[in-house]
RNA sequence: GGGUAGGUUGAGCAGGUGGUGAGCUCCGCUGACUGUAGAUCAGCCGUCUUCGACUGUGGGGGUUCGAUUCCCUCCCUGCCCA
């Protein structure tokens, strides 16, 4: 509330247009925010509960982190977004007084999956912590986003897994579609911008249809929902090179909600994405896999317990310019909280110096030639081959 | 020296008063995780020719068709008393 009005609550410029002949989609940008410029493409780390797990606003600052998202199911539950307006808002009470985007709950549709009833009018759900019901609709959403006072308010949408049947994509994009009008009427405050979010699931007719829908509103920029979750990667791409296209000549930044390593980040940047989040770098962490370049290590593997080297050794986060694998291992071993923020602060390291990375090559102009090595810095996403045996 | 309670797969246990002990929890190993109900979850964790088979209840001996269980003896550990 204490926080000026800016004229335009997301101002987007490309600064860096793709090259004319069609080798990438991968593009440069500054987004301008209430609380500051995002440098686009970008990762938002996911601080679901007004924190990233593990980290202090410090942290995530050193760790290189301009923006982040939180969550409005989660703080409408606990502790109550009208607490947090009380208390000055979102950005005070967490202490982070850099842009914030926040989701809207839909997600929590899909990830709370037993008890919920979805009809026209919004969604019941069955608390995660204490089983009250509650029903969120997109007006309810808005007005969450809007007293948390996040930079980015996003719009109330019904994802569905990708690999859904086609009449349940169907139905949840017609559904997302009347939710975007709905939440694009409920939303007012002038300093806060909203995006929309497409769906569309994984069929190429009813995503490029939800795409135009909601590109023809007035909405400060496109999410694209419903992807990051079970398809395969050519399944993602091929989505990706139906909806993106026709966001062509678009002045607003796009935003592929819930991806996270850095294998996926790449090729979805190179097929025209500016932003992203993913609980992923942050969740492996504290599970003990440290992401290094060509791979990732599994910290709790023995063979760490005897190893004098940092995880990684040029990288600036506070693990590696202190800390032994040793030392880590040693810490997971004894489940020291210490080892999860270590690990953390490493991973959102990794994934942001691999975002500068990508903006550097766009700048330069060398970013479709540089995607072979990026590729190999990335490392795989998953399945044991990738396992880096040091580094 | 006497008494007493025990010795079960790395650790700690459960069980078993004659009819096939591979069970549990740790630890350990491996994997998974993508708009966070996740510092979590899954698999493995005696040996082997691994959809099965074999071995294993401190050592030795005895009774018995059959002993982890009953008997004898020895060894070891904890506690109590001298």
């Amino acid at each position: 509330m204490s926080e000026p009005a800016i004229e335009h609550p997301a101002r987007f410029e490309v600064t860096f247009l793709p090259p004319p002949d069609g080798t990438t989609r991968a593009r440069l940008g500054e987004l301008h925010l209430a609380h500051g410029t995002v440098h686009t493409p970008q990762f938002m780390p996911v601080g679901t509960n007004a924190t990233v797990k593990a980290l202090s606003p410090g942290d995530l600052r050193d760790a290189g982190a301009t923006i982040i998202l939180s969550n409005t199911y989660h703080l409408y539950l606990r502790p109550g977004h009208e607490r947090i307006a009380r208390l000055g808002g979102l950005h005070r009470f967490m202490d982070w007084d850099g842009p914030i985007l926040t989701d809207s709950g839909g997600y929590q549709v899909v990830s709370l999956g037993d008890l919920r009833v979805v009809d026209e009018h919004g969604v019941t759900f069955r608390s995660h912590l204490d089983g009250s019901t509650h029903t969120f609709t997109p007006e309810l959403a808005i007005a969450v986003q809007e007293a948390l006072g996040s930079d980015i308010a996003v719009a109330f949408d019904q994802p569905v897994y990708p690999s859904s049947p086609q009449a349940v994509v169907a139905d949840a994009t017609a559904r997302t579609h009347r939710w975007a009008e709905r939440s694009l009427a409920a939303h007012q405050r002038r300093d806060q911008a909203l995006f929309g979010i497409v769906q569309g699931g994984l069929d190429p007719v009813l995503r490029a249809e939800s795409t135009r829908f909601i590109a023809a509103m007035p909405f400060d920029g496109i999410c694209l929902g419903g992807l990051a979750g079970d398809e395969t990667p050519d399944q993602r791409n091929d989505t990706l090179d139906i909806a993106v296209p026709l966001l062509d000549g678009d002045p607003r930044p796009r935003y592929l909600m819930g991806l996270g390593s850095p294998a996926d980040l790449l090729e979805a940047v190179h097929r025209g994405i500016d932003l992203f989040d993913s609980v992923l770098p942050a969740r492996v962490a504290r599970n003990g896999q440290l992401w290094i370049p060509g791979g990732r290590l599994n910290i709790r593997n023995q063979r760490f317990l005897d190893d004098p080297a940092p995880v990684q050794a040029d990288c600036p986060c506070l693990l590696c310019r202190r800390f032994s694998r040793a030392y880590l291992a040693h810490l997971f071993r004894a489940k020291e909280l210490l080892a999860y923020r270590l690990a953390t602060c490493h991973n959102l390291t990794f994934t942001l110096d691999f975002m500068v990375r990508i903006r550097a090559a766009i700048r330069a102009g060398t970013f479709p030639a540089e995607m072979a090595q990026l590729r190999v810095r990335a490392g795989r996403v998953s399945g044991g081959e990738g396992a880096a045996k040091s580094a």
